[in-house]
DNA sequence: ATCGGGTCCTGCCACTGTGG
DNA sequence: CCACAGTGGCAGGACCCGAT
């Protein structure tokens, strides 16, 4: 396995209890469960194992209990975000991470989401089953939405991916259902964090976009509006906004560029 | 013998922009 | 106009092992 080191800090204090993983959490903002590649972020498996690649180990053990119980203790918020990989981002962020899409929803609001065309047609189909049973272990979902079959699950899987990238559905703790792994358990982001999506109606989406610009910035100073346009799905102005730099500071640290890269980066990057 | 839980990886295809 | 590179999305494989 190849693993990108790039987006790992320095991080000074030891990670070994959950307490400790809050604190990593809340002092970077928001991070991977596993090391991504080509994701310049950092990683909860880094912070603790200090090491790559990933192998299974106590570590990964440890973490892995982790990403089930700080959700569900509301501790942290734990979904499958940038790129549809396990994410976590703290409680003083979330707020601005609904902020920035328009994404602080309410329970019953997948109508008017599904309306808007922002979400799928299975996608509100878990959301209303959420709404209606409360928070739900993936078999139990996946048969209120009877997408038990083979092919259903894959639509579920795809559905779900849908709702953790736009915040609305959080990982809340995780059930023995079979024999096998253990499943995860699913909550609307509206009802396991209410404080935090009431917070995020008072906040600006290009506010939202200039603090978590700057809690990637605190950690990694030279980064260029154009990775953080990339890791945060911004325009390149909206991340040169974000993070303050004037267009001529902007290739500052940079090799200079030609015209055609430039055009293309006006627009946004995906 | 097959299934299925969650995750990451690889391979494939479609799309887009570049550059000759 | 066409070939090429880069990217994104998606499907399927591998992992493990007990239940069916």
């Amino acid at each position: 396995m190849k693993f990108s080191r790039e987006g790992e800090i320095r991080w000074p204090r030891k990670v070994r209890t959950a307490a400790d993983a809050v604190r990593f959490i809340d002092a970077v903002g928001y991070c991977l469960l596993f090391p991504v590649q080509n994701l310049p972020l950092p990683s909860l498996y880094y912070a603790l194992a200090r090491r790559y690649p990933l192998t299974w180990d106590t570590y990964t053990e440890k973490i892995w209990h982790w990403k089930d119980d700080l959700g569900r203790q509301r501790r942290a918020f734990y979904a499958k975000y940038f790129k549809g990989r396990g994410t976590f981002i703290s409680l003083a962020l979330l707020p601005h991470f609904l902020a920035m899409r328009d994404s602080a929803a309410s329970p019953g609001d997948h109508e008017r989401f599904y309306a808007g065309g922002r979400i799928s047609h299975d996608a509100r189909a878990i959301w209303q089953a959420l709404e209606q049973h409360g928070p739900l272990a993936t078999l139990e979902l996946r048969h209120a939405c009877k997408m038990d079959s083979k092919a259903g699950n894959v639509r579920f899987k795809r559905a779900m991916l849908e709702l953790q990238c736009l915040l609305q559905v959080v990982h809340f703790g995780a059930e023995q259902e079979t024999a096998a792994w253990a499943s995860g358990r699913f909550e609307l982001t509206a009802r396991a964090f209410p404080r935090q999506v009431l917070r995020a109606r008072e906040i600006a989406p290009e506010t939202a976009r200039a603090v978590i610009a700057k809690k990637y910035l605190h950690w990694h100073p030279e980064v260029l509006p154009v990775r953080l346009a990339r890791l945060f799905r911004w325009t390149e102005a909206e991340a040169a906004a974000a993070s303050a730099i004037t267009p001529a500071r902007r290739g500052y640290n940079s090799p200079p560029r030609n015209p055609k890269t430039q055009e293309r980066s006006s627009r946004r990057v995906t």
